[in-house]
Formats: C-alpha cells, sequence, structure tokens
DNA sequence: GCCAACGTTGGC
DNA sequence: GCCAACGTTGGC
C-alpha cells in the first residue's frame, strides 16, 4: 500500500537577540536544538508531530520589522530537552526528570537566509499568507503549523525553488 | 514604553 | 474546578 507523503511545515519563532537564522548558520554542521520551550501547546507540536525531513519558517520577533529570516528543516525526533534538567540553565524546570522529562525539543538545520526578510506587511497583503496564524493579534505560540499553500508562496516571494 | 492577549498559578 | 491575579509575550 502506498502512503502518502506528509511532510509538514512549521514557523518556528524566535528572538534573534537570542538565536537568529545567522546563529543557526554558524552551529556545528548549522544544526542547533531548539530548546526551551516552556509552552504546553508547543511542547505537544515538538513531541508528537514535528518529524525529521518537515520544513521550518525561522520567524524574528520582538524586533522593529519582525519577519521571516530563513528557511531550516527538522533534523531529529522530539527528544527531553535537557535545558529542562541542568539547574544552571535559565530554562531549568525543577518538576522535570529524566524519566519525566515534561518539556522537549527537536533539532533544525540551515537551509537558507531570505534576505531581505519577510516582514508582516507583505504577509498581511499576500493572498496566500494573510491568514498565517502569526498575524493573529495575540497569538504568543512560538511553534506554529503552515500550510503546504503558505510553504510555496514563502519561497516564491523569496526567489527559491523547494529545497525539501 | 505601552498594553492587549494569553497561559499559569493558587486561594477557595 | 472555578476564576482572579499575576507574569509574559510581542506587535506597535
Amino acid at each position: 500500500m502506498l502512503q502518502k507523503q506528509s511532510r509538514h511545515y512549521w514557523l518556528l519563532k524566535s528572538e534573534p537577540s537570542c538565536f537568529s537564522i545567522d546563529d543557526l548558520k554558524r552551529s556545528p554542521k548549522k544544526i542547533a536544538s531548539w530548546d526551551g520551550v516552556r509552552n504546553f501547546q508547543a511542547r505537544n507540536l515538538l513531541r508528537d508531530q514535528i518529524k525529521p525531513g518537515d520544513g521550518v519558517l525561522f520567524y524574528h520577533s520582538s524586533i522593529r520589522e519582525p519577519a521571516i529570516a530563513g528557511l531550516a528543516k527538522v533534523v531529529s525526533d522530539g527528544y527531553p530537552d535537557a535545558t529542562a534538567l541542568d539547574p544552571k540553565s535559565e530554562h531549568f524546570d525543577p518538576k522535570a526528570r529524566p524519566d519525566h522529562p515534561i518539556w522537549f525539543m527537536v533539532d533544525i538545520q540551515y537551509i537558507t537566509g531570505i534576505d531581505p526578510p519577510i516582514t508582516r506587511e507583505t504577509l498581511r497583503f499576500h493572498p496566500d499568507l494573510m491568514d498565517m496564524d502569526v498575524l493573529i493579534k495575540g497569538n504568543r505560540l512560538s511553534v506554529q503549523p503552515v500550510t503546504p499553500k503558505q510553504w510555496k508562496a514563502v519561497l516564491n516571494i523569496a526567489g527559491i525553488f523547494d529545497p525539501l
């Protein structure tokens, strides 16, 4: 039986002063752990939904012009977030245990930067992107699903052939 | 720096 | 298990 391929796409939010697309590019093998997520809804996506090969829109938040600043791909399944178990980490959670990790992370790998980055204004006026979750006022989820149509539209704007 | 929106906490 | 208070996020 042929199985329908099910690649998914995600938007991951980060404050560039904390971790930027350039930081990802500079990481060993251009791979970094998406750790420190402390929201249950986002945790569930990291633990259960996000799979190796999925596409990632890397979004820079909390800056003057928040924007999609690059592309990455998921290169691991969800696995326990080590920072929750490390008392020295600012993301330490005293309730987490090795056999009860609570929090999960995935590894992502840099594909390309998008320059100029795709601003919220551009997203807002594009017919295929105006209904993105990230544009909804008050949506603070740092891991958001993206539709294949939205993924394609972003690639179009950036002038990039689908790298996945 | 403001403030709306949201998630979490804790008293009851 | 409700809900008010609180802290945080994040665009503007």
